[in-house]
RNA sequence: GUGGCUGUAGCUCAGUUGGUUAGAGCGCCAGAUUGUGGAUCUGGAAGUCGCGGGUUCAAGUCCCGUCAGUCACCCCA
């Protein structure tokens, strides 16, 4: 007897069966499709990237969490933790061949060396759009649309977008003279709704160094609630005398006005002064999204507007708007939701192959139903019908279709309807026509 | 990375103060039913008790380590 190999997969890298990968690449497909209609362009970048590309690019937290070894050729090297490193780098290489304003989407694995938990994976996989070279407010409103079209498409009716803009609590710390101490302030703010106003003032003064009193005011900028407009009416004498606070608001009001021109439903669209969350880079406009079914994932589709995407890598500014849907975590909400569909074959119709010397004809009339766009599997082995049709309830096949002899020579099927429980049978020429109408209703 | 909880069959779990051959339900396979699924009945297969070490006459049970899951911190999709 040989060793075995224990088969294991590692902490936080995950295997997909097949109901819940054909969840996800439906997922996939329209994201595709939803980013497409927008008029976004595919791109792809390597899984791997030189380490000093992608190290200082997302804060120190980042940097602790790459993959990062020694290639074969000596090569300092990481894996990538995010689409919008990359895509800097990649704006920067290709800026001549692109062109600005530039839209793009890409759905790609990334890779975070993190501690695990539910919804938190180390490999995953994020749907990005975003759109650089301009700094209209037209694309962060338009990047609104597309989270909600995104969602919708998904299937979600109750979810909230969740808008604020850095430019707002930027401009109150800047008149409160807590400039200096931005991230902490928001990393405090951030757990507001988590641990309560007297914890974050406290934690603000006695771990970011804040007076009372300054801590008092962010917070009451903070806490306002209510409708987005009534919000935005209150913002406007706190922040007084702030250029950047008050392009922050004005920029807030034309976007909820816009959205809501356009068409999106006012319940999935708050403002919430107190996010703050978001890789240091974004700078104006930022986007949070949870699903009310399942809010404790975390959000499912996040992003915003930086200044200044690739600094790093060219002295051309690209300004940019965009945002990521966490398609793995969007899938632990699914699978937590009971919303995966059970059903674990692409195939609606099951071939029952039933009389060996017939192998021909099953084997034609599934290349028959493939013609004409209706995926079909011939059964490979040649067993009872009992057994054949068991198979196909299991992995959830809409229909079978039985032939012996008799069929054979009359030129019909045996249509059996797996949900229904009903057989009808069917001229050959009919076939295709029947099943179609069949599916449709399905 | 730090701390808490968890880890027994494919799944959900039981397993008495450590005590002989580790159980149940569901699922799976076969048959009743060699041209008809989901029901029922009968039978069957399947467990390195996550892994490694220690204590003990004896460990699924106690101790340590480790791996994995989960929750919190942190951070984020």
């Amino acid at each position: 007897m040989s060793q075995l190999i224990k088969a294991q997969t590692l902490k936080g890298f995950r295997d997909y069966l097949p109901a819940p990968a054909m969840a996800r690449e439906r997922i996939m497909e329209i994201a595709r499709r939803v980013y497409r209609s927008y008029g976004f362009s595919p791109i792809d970048t390597p899984a791997l990237e030189y380490t000093e590309i992608l190290l200082g690019k997302g804060g120190d937290e980042s940097d602790k969490q790459l993959f990062r070894f020694t290639d074969q050729g000596g090569r300092d090297v990481a894996m990538r933790f995010d689409l919008t490193v990359p895509f800097a780098r990649f704006a920067a290489q290709h800026l001549n061949d692109l062109g600005t304003p530039f839209k793009r989407y890409h759905l790609g694995t990334v890779w975070r060396g993190e501690n695990t938990q539910r919804g938190r994976y180390r490999e995953f996989m994020q749907c990005d759009f975003d759109t650089i070279g301009t700094e209209s407010n037209a694309a962060d409103i338009e990047t609104m649309l597309v989270i909600h079209d995104l969602l919708a498409a998904i299937g979600f009716e109750r979810f909230s977008v969740r808008v604020n803009n850095r430019l707002v609590l930027n401009g109150l710390l800047d008149k409160l003279g807590l400039a200096e101490k931005t991230s902490g302030i928001l990393r405090s703010l951030d757990k507001l709704h988590k641990i309560g106003r007297d914890a974050v003032v406290a934690e603000m003064v006695e771990r970011v160094g804040a007076t009372s009193e300054q801590a008092t005011r962010v917070l009451d900028l903070a806490s306002l609630s209510g409708s987005p407009a009534d919000i935005l009416t209150k913002l406007e004498p706190m922040l007084a005398g702030s250029p950047l606070g008050e392009l922050g608001v004005s920029r807030l009001r034309e976007l909820f006005s816009a959205v809501s021109t356009a068409g999106i439903p006012a319940e999935r669209v708050r403002l919430d002064v107190s996010i703050a969350r978001g890789l240091d880079y974004y700078t104006g406009t930022i986007y949070e999204t949870f699903l009310a079914d399942d809010p404790s994932i975390g959000s499912i589709c996040s992003g915003g507007r930086y200044d200044n995407l690739a600094g790093l890598f060219t002295n051309q500014k690209l300004p940019g708007v965009g945002a990521s849907l966490g398609l793995d975590r969007l899938l632990a909400a699914l699978e937590n939701l009971g919303q995966i569909d059970s059903a674990s074959t692409p195939a609606p119709v099951l071939v029952v192959y039933f009389q060996p010397e017939r192998l021909g004809d099953y084997l034609r009339i599934g290349r028959l139903l493939r013609a004409a766009g209706i995926n079909a599997e011939v059964f490979p082995e040649s067993k009872g019908v009992g057994k054949q049709l068991k198979y196909a309830d299991r992995k959830g096949f809409r229909v079978a279709l039985i032939a012996g002899e008799d069929e054979f020579q009359s030129g019909q099927w045996q249509v059996k309807d797996l949900k229904a429980g009903q057989q009808t049978t069917v001229a050959e020429a009919d076939l295709v026509d029947h099943l179609q109408k069949l599916l449709a209703g399905a």
